[in-house]
DNA sequence: CGCATTTGTGTACGCGTGTACACAAAAGTT
DNA sequence: AACTTTTGTGTACACGCGTACACAAATGCG
């Protein structure tokens, strides 16, 4: 069975993958047509119904696939950590990699956080949620093992995703040097605020 | 003379402002067109022509516009410095204060930094750079006047920076409850930095 | 096989778009 | 007062858009 069901998920995927291309550092999501993604992915414009309601059902699917390759990263990241000297080392190059690997998905994500409908904002906002509650999870239970609590984890993570994802977004629109550049400075600022939410949480300050 | 320039100059005025009341949540820049614009602003799509030459010329003159209320909040919140207990709890009031005053002015800066033509974006950089020179400058004046340097000055700003234009995107979207629990948290994080960013410029460490 | 379902095509529609052109009215200039 | 310049209007065009409808080809199922 299924040599149809396989076919609808090829040209379903051809779809995705359309839109993300003709996605780009002047082209917004919300700009693109439904023509013009049905043209990229050669269907004819009325098959693009066959598989998606409309272009904001389709925004949705590429917030699903972004974020699933973000946690993805994540994973990697944490297995690399064995091996790396500190986990912001290791976070922020899994990240960067990922970033240069696939640049129009991390576009989606950080760039049109602000904009489309409730629900596509919404999702995004979940899958960066996602993110920081595990580096806050993960932050607290070093800060255990290494006899050096942080302050609040649930902030100090969430000002270390918007630091890293912050920084992420310029990344996109900048060559290989000023990226690495962009990387190091991103660590020490990591540090900083390791460093500050671990004075924060010292008893007497 | 110039009731002909000053009435030229309110028109163009008009196209502004109705740019601006076009924006919201829902709707980016990129996605106005010029006749809605022009209609907003009660004039026929050409005489758009007689004050921008298109879409993107409007576009710079906002984003102009708002980083001149930018600057203006940054001197107010100096101002209010000496009366105010601490540099970062009057500098997140000031911003919040404003965002709530013209939260048009702010979406297309802080959401749109992604989308648009290179100049746009280069625009929106260069204002936010801007913001984090001065910031940065403070911020060295002050620790040498605390006698309690800070490490490397430009990357603290510029991780301050991050994090409050960050939330205060965010902060958009919001009722003004969750607001002041993210400005709170924004304080919370912003002496992270600060500290850990003293603690990084401590000597021996 | 024969019929039903699914996936995709071609044509057609009404609409909003950017913009070109010709023109009107007002203001500035001499 | 006679002119030029500037600001705005009205009409018109070709285009891309979303989507409705009728139909073709392939696949799945009895």
């Amino acid at each position: 069975m299924s040599s149809r069901t396989d076919k609808k998920q090829q040209t379903r995927q051809n779809l995705i993958d359309a839109a993300l291309g003709l996605l780009n550092q002047q082209r917004s999501f919300g700009s693109l047509s439904l023509r013009e993604v049905a043209r990229e992915a050669g269907l004819a414009p009325n098959a693009f119904y066959r598989h998606f309601d409309d272009m904001e059902d389709l925004g949705l699917a590429l917030v699903d696939v972004a974020g699933q390759g973000l946690r993805t990263v994540m994973r990697e990241a944490r297995q690399k950590l064995a091996h790396s000297q500190s986990v912001i080392d290791a976070s922020v190059a899994a990240l960067f990699d990922h970033i240069a690997r696939e640049p129009q998905l991390f576009h989606m994500l950080l760039r049109e956080q602000g904009s489309g409908s409730e629900s596509w904002r919404r999702a995004i906002r979940t899958e960066i949620r996602y993110f920081t509650n595990e580096l806050a999870e993960d932050l607290e239970r070093l800060g255990q093992a290494k006899q050096r609590p942080i302050f609040d984890p649930y902030a100090t993570a969430d000002a270390m995703v918007a630091i890293t994802f912050g920084g992420a977004g310029n990344a996109l629109s900048m060559t290989a040097d000023s990226r690495a550049e962009l990387a190091a400075r991103l660590v020490q600022q990591l540090r900083m605020i390791m460093l500050g939410s671990e004075r924060m949480a010292e008893p007497k300050a």
